[in-house]
DNA sequence: GTTTGATGTGACGCCTATGTTACAGCACCT
DNA sequence: AGGTGCTGTAACATAGGCGTCACATCAAAC
């Protein structure tokens, strides 16, 4: 989901410094370059060379930018930025887009796949930290607007902040990500399954029943305010976030 | 040919289950190992020691996955995968890739050959388990649960709600899956088998008479909302749901 | 009207899904 | 090193639903 669930939050300042990007590009030329300039920028690259390795490292770790070549082995810089945003852990993540193609429709394409920004290549590294720096800033406020609310509830993922009726609610990284998910998807019912790949990330060895134990938590941290009850639990099925009954 | 109750009102938790899946290993211990595996998470596993004898198993019925060792007698596994990614009718199984070998350049030639997934031996069963569950996952089509409504009576199956007449009515997960068979098939008899086959599996032993019982505590759960009467006994058949008097 | 098989109905024990607690391993901080 | 907070798992407790039975009631055939 947000950096900010692995790191704490920084000043909006320096919210671009120091921060974790994912590099995903089959040339090895272009990787070593890219990367060796992020780090003398003091940010921390990770290298994938394709889709596949890409979604295992973000898998394990989030990072807080992912830079995509739009030519990739086996799956394309599209399919990955799809995969990116169809996983509720990475829906949020930044991307920005290499492409060796100017064309307008190409862009077009490329952005609404659900990259943030996107540069032709050849590009001079100035230009890439420049966008680098632009999309980082422009992540850090939006996160704090971005503010989901649902009922009595409230979180700020941005601050990693979270409220019931108006009281301060003292959550763990998990329990904040899985009452987030909820939130971001009310009234359904959702499997342990599902939650898992959701909250967690798909194909962690995780068991089932670790779900009921994080939803007990989150429910005993929502218990002082009485907004326990709008997690409900659907024997045979799963759980849900409700605001009815 | 019945009307096929295929997918579970519930949420699609268990859509990986049940699955056809093509096992190719040369070595029996590993390959018996894995088909009991197989068969005790639910699946139905099919053996082939080859490529040729994958290929032709292949030909018979459509697997809903494959399992391919990499090292294989006659044909490489990653030939078998190849083969069967160039084929139009095979183009689109999931395949998950057994090597022994760990190293990243294997992976990537693994990958790159089509295979959706890989697994470095030794693995664990569980580990096994969780790729075949994700890859299966990652292949169901985004189930579009629509709300089934039928006059009076209203079944949502994303949120798990049913109503009659407006009000809500609580039903457990076998009441659910009934109405909801039902629902989406009405105005037909259905005899007691045909409804277990249905609605509860059509493996399970279950007494008939169990039919009558949860239809019953169905109807009894409809009382209240005065639509009971839809569900009818039909008299040395079965029973419907109709609107028809 | 009686017979006979089919269906309705209430109760009961079992089993599984879920709730809950405790604990050991980690990463992080001091 | 020691402490702290968090995590995933196991183990135990509980509850709710399920399948079955026994008996009541009903409907058709005679």
């Amino acid at each position: 989901m947000e950096p900010s669930y692995t790191s704490p939050p920084t000043p909006p300042t320096e919210a671009y410094l120091g921060a974790n990007i994912l590099v995903v590009e089959d040339e090895s030329a272009i990787q070593e370059l890219i990367a060796l300039n992020l780090q003398q920028a003091g940010h921390e690259p990770k290298l994938a060379s394709d889709g596949a390795e890409a979604l295992e490292s973000v898998r394990e770790s989030l990072p807080d930018l992912v830079l995509v070549d739009w030519m990739l082995p086996t799956m394309s810089g599209i399919d990955l930025v799809k995969r990116l945003r169809a996983n509720e852990r990475t829906r949020t993540v930044p991307i920005i887009m290499l492409t060796a193609r100017a064309d307008e429709s190409d862009k077009l394409l490329g952005l609404e796949s659900g990259a943030d920004d996107y540069i032709t290549k050849p590009f001079s590294i100035k230009e890439l930290n420049a966008r680098i720096k632009a999309v980082l800033r422009r992540r850090a406020p939006q996160m704090t607007e971005d503010r989901v609310v649902f009922k009595a509830l409230s979180l700020d993922p941005g601050t990693h902040r979270a409220s019931a009726n108006g009281q301060e609610i003292d959550l763990g990284p998990t329990e904040f990500k899985l009452l987030h998910f909820f939130m971001t998807h009310p009234e359904r019912v959702y499997s342990r399954t599902q939650i898992l790949d959701q909250v967690w990330g798909d194909h962690v060895f995780i068991e089932e029943r670790t779900v009921d134990v994080h939803i007990r938590r989150l429910r005993s941290a929502l218990e002082p305010s009485n907004t326990d009850h709008l997690l409900q639990t659907v024997r045979g099925s799963g759980y849900r976030l409700t605001a009815i009954a």
